[in-house]
DNA sequence: AAATAGGCTTTAG
DNA sequence: ACTAAAGCCTATT
Protein backbone atom coordinates (compact mmCIF):
# COMPACT_ATOMS: atom_id res chain seq x y z
CA UNK A 1 0.00 0.00 0.00
CA UNK A 2 1.07 3.37 -0.69
CA UNK A 3 1.96 5.35 2.78
CA UNK A 4 0.61 8.93 2.63
CA UNK A 5 3.09 10.70 1.13
CA UNK A 6 4.16 12.18 3.94
CA UNK A 7 2.73 13.84 7.73
CA UNK A 8 2.80 12.84 11.27
CA UNK A 9 0.31 10.59 11.41
CA UNK A 10 -0.12 7.44 13.42
CA UNK A 11 2.03 4.42 12.52
CA UNK A 12 -0.62 2.17 10.29
CA UNK A 13 -2.12 -0.44 11.11
CA UNK A 14 -1.53 -4.01 9.43
CA UNK A 15 -4.90 -3.39 7.20
CA UNK A 16 -6.26 -0.10 8.17
CA UNK A 17 -6.07 0.89 4.58
CA UNK A 18 -8.93 -1.30 3.36
CA UNK A 19 -12.03 1.26 3.52
CA UNK A 20 -13.47 0.84 6.91
CA UNK A 21 -11.94 -1.74 9.02
CA UNK A 22 -12.50 0.59 12.33
CA UNK A 23 -14.36 -1.22 14.86
CA UNK A 24 -17.71 0.30 14.95
CA UNK A 25 -18.37 3.42 16.84
CA UNK A 26 -21.66 3.36 17.08
CA UNK A 27 -22.31 7.38 17.51
CA UNK A 28 -24.90 9.47 17.67
CA UNK A 29 -25.62 10.72 14.04
CA UNK A 30 -26.26 14.39 15.03
CA UNK A 31 -23.20 14.14 17.26
CA UNK A 32 -21.16 12.97 14.38
CA UNK A 33 -22.11 15.02 11.64
CA UNK A 34 -21.32 17.87 14.23
CA UNK A 35 -18.62 16.81 14.58
CA UNK A 36 -17.55 16.37 11.07
CA UNK A 37 -18.99 19.95 10.12
CA UNK A 38 -16.78 20.99 12.91
CA UNK A 39 -13.56 19.57 11.18
CA UNK A 40 -14.51 20.73 7.79
CA UNK A 41 -14.99 24.05 9.57
CA UNK A 42 -11.33 23.88 10.68
CA UNK A 43 -9.40 23.25 7.24
CA UNK A 44 -7.24 26.50 6.22
CA UNK A 45 -8.30 28.43 3.40
CA UNK A 46 -6.30 27.01 0.51
CA UNK A 47 -6.33 23.60 2.01
CA UNK A 48 -8.48 20.51 1.60
CA UNK A 49 -8.83 16.87 3.47
CA UNK A 50 -10.45 13.86 1.92
CA UNK A 51 -13.57 12.28 3.14
CA UNK A 52 -11.56 9.16 4.42
CA UNK A 53 -8.86 12.05 5.88
CA UNK A 54 -11.87 13.07 8.61
CA UNK A 55 -12.95 9.85 9.39
CA UNK A 56 -9.35 8.88 10.09
CA UNK A 57 -9.35 12.16 11.90
CA UNK A 58 -12.48 11.06 13.94
CA UNK A 59 -11.39 7.51 14.39
CA UNK A 60 -15.31 7.31 13.68
CA UNK A 61 -17.80 5.74 10.94
CA UNK A 62 -16.44 5.38 7.21
CA UNK A 63 -15.75 8.01 4.18
CA UNK A 64 -19.49 8.00 3.03
CA UNK A 65 -20.39 8.57 6.29
CA UNK A 66 -18.58 11.71 6.11
CA UNK A 67 -19.79 12.08 2.71
CA UNK A 68 -23.40 11.62 4.15
CA UNK A 69 -23.09 13.90 7.09
CA UNK A 70 -21.88 16.93 4.26
CA UNK A 71 -24.45 16.02 2.19
CA UNK A 72 -27.26 16.44 4.91
CA UNK A 73 -25.72 19.68 6.06
CA UNK A 74 -27.13 23.41 6.36
CA UNK A 75 -24.94 24.83 7.90
CA UNK A 76 -22.24 27.05 6.37
CA UNK A 77 -19.12 25.13 6.11
CA UNK A 78 -16.68 25.05 3.08
CA UNK A 79 -17.75 22.06 2.18
CA UNK A 80 -15.29 22.57 -1.08
CA UNK A 81 -12.42 21.70 0.96
CA UNK A 82 -13.46 17.99 1.04
CA UNK A 83 -12.33 15.91 -1.92
CA UNK A 84 -12.68 12.52 -2.86
CA UNK A 85 -9.13 10.40 -2.59
CA UNK A 86 -8.59 10.95 -6.14
CA UNK A 87 -8.34 15.23 -5.48
CA UNK A 88 -11.88 15.57 -7.21
CA UNK A 89 -14.61 17.34 -5.10
CA UNK A 90 -18.13 14.47 -5.06
CA UNK A 91 -19.63 14.81 -8.94
CA UNK A 92 -21.68 17.88 -9.85
CA UNK A 93 -19.70 20.00 -7.41
CA UNK A 94 -16.62 20.87 -9.38
CA UNK A 95 -17.73 23.47 -11.36
CA UNK A 96 -18.84 25.32 -8.33
CA UNK A 97 -15.96 24.26 -6.09
CA UNK A 98 -13.70 25.15 -8.71
CA UNK A 99 -14.23 29.16 -7.94
CA UNK A 100 -13.33 29.03 -4.96
CA UNK A 101 -10.17 27.22 -5.65
CA UNK A 102 -8.89 29.98 -8.02
CA UNK A 103 -10.31 31.96 -4.92
CA UNK A 104 -8.14 30.36 -2.07
CA UNK A 105 -5.31 29.76 -4.65
CA UNK A 106 -5.46 26.00 -4.14
CA UNK A 107 -3.29 24.03 -6.16
CA UNK A 108 -4.68 22.67 -9.32
CA UNK A 109 -4.01 19.76 -11.97
CA UNK A 110 -5.30 20.51 -15.15
CA UNK A 111 -5.05 18.55 -18.44
CA UNK A 112 -3.84 20.00 -21.37
CA UNK A 113 -7.07 19.72 -23.53
CA UNK A 114 -9.79 19.63 -20.58
CA UNK A 115 -13.50 17.96 -21.61
CA UNK A 116 -14.82 20.81 -19.77
CA UNK A 117 -14.96 23.25 -16.61
CA UNK A 118 -15.12 19.90 -14.17
CA UNK A 119 -12.02 18.72 -15.83
CA UNK A 120 -9.58 18.95 -13.24
CA UNK A 121 -8.15 17.76 -10.01
CA UNK A 122 -6.72 19.27 -6.76
CA UNK A 123 -3.45 18.22 -6.40
CA UNK A 124 -3.59 16.53 -2.80
CA UNK A 125 0.47 16.25 -2.24
CA UNK A 126 0.08 20.46 -1.86
CA UNK A 127 -2.94 20.95 -1.09
CA UNK A 128 -3.75 18.72 1.95
CA UNK A 129 -4.09 19.99 5.52
CA UNK A 130 -2.65 17.79 8.12
CA UNK A 131 -3.67 19.27 11.49
CA UNK A 132 -0.99 20.18 14.37
CA UNK A 133 -0.08 17.13 16.93
CA UNK A 134 -2.37 19.62 19.23
CA UNK A 135 -5.29 20.07 16.29
CA UNK A 136 -5.01 15.84 15.96
CA UNK A 137 -5.05 15.34 19.84
CA UNK A 138 -8.09 17.62 19.98
CA UNK A 139 -10.24 15.78 16.69
CA UNK A 140 -9.07 12.44 18.76
CA UNK A 141 -10.91 13.41 21.33
CA UNK A 142 -13.76 14.95 19.75
CA UNK A 143 -13.95 11.37 17.96
CA UNK A 144 -13.63 9.48 21.23
CA UNK A 145 -16.33 11.58 22.29
CA UNK A 146 -18.47 10.20 19.88
CA UNK A 147 -18.67 7.02 20.42
CA UNK A 148 -19.21 7.16 24.20
CA UNK A 149 -22.77 7.27 25.05
CA UNK A 150 -24.24 10.74 26.05
CA UNK A 151 -24.21 10.94 30.09
C1' DA B 1 0.17 8.25 -16.44
C1' DA B 2 -4.87 7.90 -16.60
C1' DA B 3 -9.33 5.66 -16.89
C1' DT B 4 -12.27 1.55 -15.84
C1' DA B 5 -14.26 -2.45 -13.22
C1' DG B 6 -14.99 -4.96 -9.34
C1' DG B 7 -15.20 -5.73 -4.42
C1' DC B 8 -15.74 -3.93 0.21
C1' DT B 9 -16.87 -1.25 4.96
C1' DT B 10 -19.99 1.65 7.74
C1' DT B 11 -24.32 3.82 8.93
C1' DA B 12 -29.23 5.28 7.92
C1' DG B 13 -33.91 4.43 6.33
C1' DA C 1 -33.38 -7.93 5.72
C1' DC C 2 -32.14 -5.05 2.00
C1' DT C 3 -30.77 -0.84 -0.36
C1' DA C 4 -28.51 3.56 -0.90
C1' DA C 5 -24.79 6.94 0.08
C1' DA C 6 -20.90 13.95 -2.12
C1' DG C 7 -16.14 6.78 -0.79
C1' DC C 8 -11.82 3.78 -0.90
C1' DC C 9 -8.81 0.24 -2.52
C1' DT C 10 -6.69 -2.98 -5.79
C1' DA C 11 -6.16 -4.89 -10.12
C1' DT C 12 -6.51 -4.31 -14.89
C1' DT C 13 -6.61 -2.17 -19.11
Amino acid sequence: MRPRADGPRQPPGPQEAAAGSRPAARADPAAYAGAVLDVTAMIPSGKVLTYGDIAELLACGGPRQVGRALSLATRDVPWWRVLRAGGRPAQGLAREARSRYDDEGTALAVPADPVGEDDYRVVLAEARWWPSPAQQDALARLGASLSRPAP
